[in-house]
DNA sequence: TATTAAACGAGACGGTACGTCGCGTCTTGGT
DNA sequence: ACCAAGACGCGACGTACCGTCTCGTTTAATA
């Protein structure tokens, strides 16, 4: 039988991961303390901060593990459209309630500790980035774009006008804009000849 | 003499706009309380609360007041000579020492407070935006840039990838990577036939 | 006019001290905790801190205060008499309740915090102390004592006695235990010739 | 070979005291903890709470374990000599280092702690108390003492002064002093005809 | 010139949460 | 079977700031 002792230890996370969630839907992250996630959980403070090392580790845990490990990137054959597919995915999960505001506060958060930045990054944005990347490699391998193509740039173009929207003007993502984004980057700024 | 009174007023609102970005400096966004600026700069917390609604607030004009109006937008009649340079010099303000860590905060502050992320779109962003978007159009009516080209989707893409490295891997902004940027945008990604 | 501030200060003060005696009376001293006083009085953790560095510290104040300045020293010419009405007022005051078990936790808390046995001595121990060895003095000045009597350790063994009752074997405190050392004190160990 | 776990207990629980007099000699008794003592020792908390109740009562045990049982009172017929000889050797055990502060802080915590107090008393205070009243009885019945005098106040006298001194003043406690006492009691305060 | 009203420094105040400590209980794994 | 190790719920510690609220004291504009 597995370990009785992990097996209550992991309930526990959940539990505080769960609450934790629950209190920064409800008053969002700013407002968001240790002591109340403690309370409403029924724990003591320490067995979080045993666990967790500031709220904002807490928070990144709570937010991220329900999506990992992520979804898988789709190769269709089509370039466009797995792109198209698969960040319309991305959009639909965190640009909308219940996560658009969570996932906001995080990178909100991770502005104001290296730590939080750095594993949002490592268990989060990379992952995602390099599987974007190696689509578009095979893409590009395969004649679909052109040769000399700058994949990281793409691949920070795809992300970048989204995250802009998200974090700077606020406002709400759509598939339309995706398209719109998929449309520039394909054809380019240059009138044709 | 006219405005006495108004100038020690204003004495005093610099004052503490200073001490609140040398603290920040010194500390962090984070750790900076409005008791420590009223302390070092000999005033009372009264005197801050009376101009600004929260540390956020003071923190935002601390950080945007210096920068304003910001640099007129120039026009040699090359738009990728223009764009190039309006974009380096933005990165070269936000992207190195010693605003990239305030405006960084300043970003992160946003995500947690509506206000600031209005008044940061209000007096930072937009009119950027629209500097930058205007001088798109009168290249694209110019025969510089394809007819039906998108110029809002344009201007997100000339910034998003900036904003994504600044505040997501956050790896140096450079002039290097605004040059790659620029050449995605101008070539598209489709290979030409 | 006296001071507004002073005033609502010293109501604050007193009213803190008050709450104090109440639940060192309901819970005693040991389970007495510096936030229940701030809780029941509405007061603030820091309005404490600010008056006093410790919980002992706030205790000898509470203890202390309703007592102070204490009883004139009676001299009515016959120093027995007046020696025993004083020490039975003493007895009466500090051996029964309410202030038995208040002023035997305020002696306690003196063997662990070297400044509230320090204040403990100064505002109330020494002055009674000097008033009996005047009251003593005077007597023996007046014949009514051996020429050579050692004031000093009269003194001692006047209050001795009743202290290691209070402290170390805990029994009651009566009239009849002031008689009975009184009474070894005049007359002497010594079988008289 | 009978007792080797009890040897092992007993082992362990003299380790406990001995780490439990070592850490209150460095910080102090109010500084102490059950969990500072576990540590040190290498033991589990669970195996000093299944010896002791509480911290009063491991410290207690701590402190009077070693002086255990305590002289025998010596009986050389002259009363006076007897009890100066066996006071003194009191006053230089409890009365200097290193037993005076630790033997303080455990009155002090009597003061807090009905079982500690009742504990030292049966332990220390009563059979010390009773052997020097049955030597004192012993005197009388031979005519050394007054045919009337009062023995238990007598032991109180004898007693109570230095405790006052211990605890109340935290006054030195000489041999000069006992000499005192001693002098005062035996002559008592009345003039002699 | 004297009066009055505002802004000011200083900081007390009721709160909330921090991150830490120790309590006494309970569980686990090793010996 | 007992033990060290230490997780756990709990409660209090003493600290830091929050934003509000007097206090007297300048300071300037008005009467």
């Amino acid at each position: 039988m597995s370990s009785d002792r992990l097996t209550r230890s992991a309930d526990r996370t959940q539990a505080i991961m769960r609450t934790t969630l629950e209190l920064a839907e409800e008053v969002g992250y700013a407002k968001l303390s240790i002591e109340a996630v403690a309370a409403r959980t029924g724990v003591g403070k320490h067995t979080i901060y045993r666990r967790w090392p500031s709220k904002g580790a807490l928070f990144l845990d709570a937010v991220l593990t329900p999506s990992e490990p992520g979804l898988d990137y789709p190769d269709t054959g089509d370039i466009v459209a797995d792109l198209r597919r698969q960040i319309c995915a991305a959009v639909d999960l965190l640009g909308r309630p219940p996560l658009r505001h969570l996932y906001q506060a995080l990178v909100g958060e991770a502005q104001h500790n290296p730590d939080v930045a750095a594993a949002l990054n490592e268990r989060f944005i990379r992952p995602q980035a390099e599987r974007t990347v190696a689509r578009l490699r095979r893409a590009r391998d395969q004649g679909q774009l052109a040769p000399g193509f700058d994949l990281e740039i793409a691949m920070d173009i795809l992300s970048g006008p989204l995250y802009f929207r998200l974090l700077i003007t606020q406002e709400p993502l759509t598939h339309e804009y995706v398209e719109r984004v998929l449309d520039v980057l394909l054809a380019g700024m240059r009138p044709r000849p």
